[in-house]
DNA sequence: ATGGTCGTCTTACGA
């Protein structure tokens, strides 16, 4: 058996439902997670999705920000919403789903960009971010019994050196703060999570999957980083065949500005 | 060069 889910920060699933569906043309993805889908549950594109297969879908929208989204093509049961830092922002989907006789819980994040400004006494959305972190500390990847636990999301946060294109430059700049990337590592070595688009693909390459769109031309300047993210319990681990990338969505016609990344396990 | 370009609650603001 083999299994795939799909991550994507899509910035307006209504804007995006073209490129959704050559994405899943091209991929076929089990599991379809969404972050900044941008419209409120009821004006949510439920056919198309549907329509491609994807029967079970839970969604949590609010109007014009954040916006997360989970479509599946086996059933989800146990769908759950945190309120983290409860200011009422849909940025927290969960569910539970089973696959080769085991039980995973998937977590799909959008986490607070937190500003420009890395300073939370002088910018509150960067003291936000820090919070929203902070309460991530406590989620568990063995938290459940028997159950196994995958999380994957914009985490707004590229933790590693080269998860930026230069670090000494980013240093200062917000989503590459020590203090982000820190705090992610720790929610991670805390949680018992492994990375798993680094047990892949060695921490010394390059690694990105979000280009701005203030490049004149992103592929050439290049400076990407890598704030999405799939994480896992350790017992899925072994069971990961690879990750993609897929760096070419980036140059889609009205595209969004992170990429598809996709786990493929036996599973 | 402290810009640039996207999106939506659009001439403001978040990313």
């Amino acid at each position: 058996m083999s299994f795939s889910i799909t991550t994507w920060n899509i910035n307006s699933v209504r804007l995006r439902m073209p490129i959704i569906e050559k994405l899943v043309m091209q991929q076929q993805p089990d599991i379809l997670c969404l972050q900044e889908t941008k419209v409120i549950n009821d004006l949510f594109p439920l056919a198309p999705l549907r329509a491609m297969g994807y029967e079970h879908i839970i969604i949590h929208g609010q109007k014009g920000y954040h916006g997360v989204a989970i479509a599946s093509r086996i059933p989800l049961v146990e769908d759950h919403r945190q309120d983290f830092c409860g200011v009422g922002d849909a940025r927290h989907i969960s569910a539970i789903f089973e696959r080769g006789g085991r039980r995973v819980r998937l977590h799909n994040f959008y986490v607070p960009a937190g500003g420009d400004e890395p300073d939370r006494t002088i910018n509150p959305k960067f003291g936000h971010k820090l919070d929203f972190i902070e309460e991530m500390k406590q989620l568990h990847a063995n938290a459940e019994p028997d159950t196994s636990a995958i999380l994957v999301g914009d985490l707004n946060i590229a933790p590693l050196e080269n998860d930026v294109w230069s670090h000494k430059q980013l240093l200062k700049i917000v989503s590459h703060t020590p203090v982000e990337t820190e705090g992610l590592l720790e929610v991670i070595r805390g949680g018992a999570w492994v990375d798993l688009m680094r047990q892949t693909v060695p921490a010394s390459e390059k690694l990105y999957t979000w280009w701005s769109y203030r490049a004149k031309d992103w592929e050439e300047a290049n400076r990407g980083r890598r704030l999405d993210h799939i994480w896992g319990s350790a017992d899925l681990g072994p069971l990961l065949q690879r990750i993609d990338i897929l760096k070419e969505a980036r140059g889609w016609d009205r595209p969004s500005d992170h990429v598809p990344v996709t786990a493929h396990f036996d599973l």
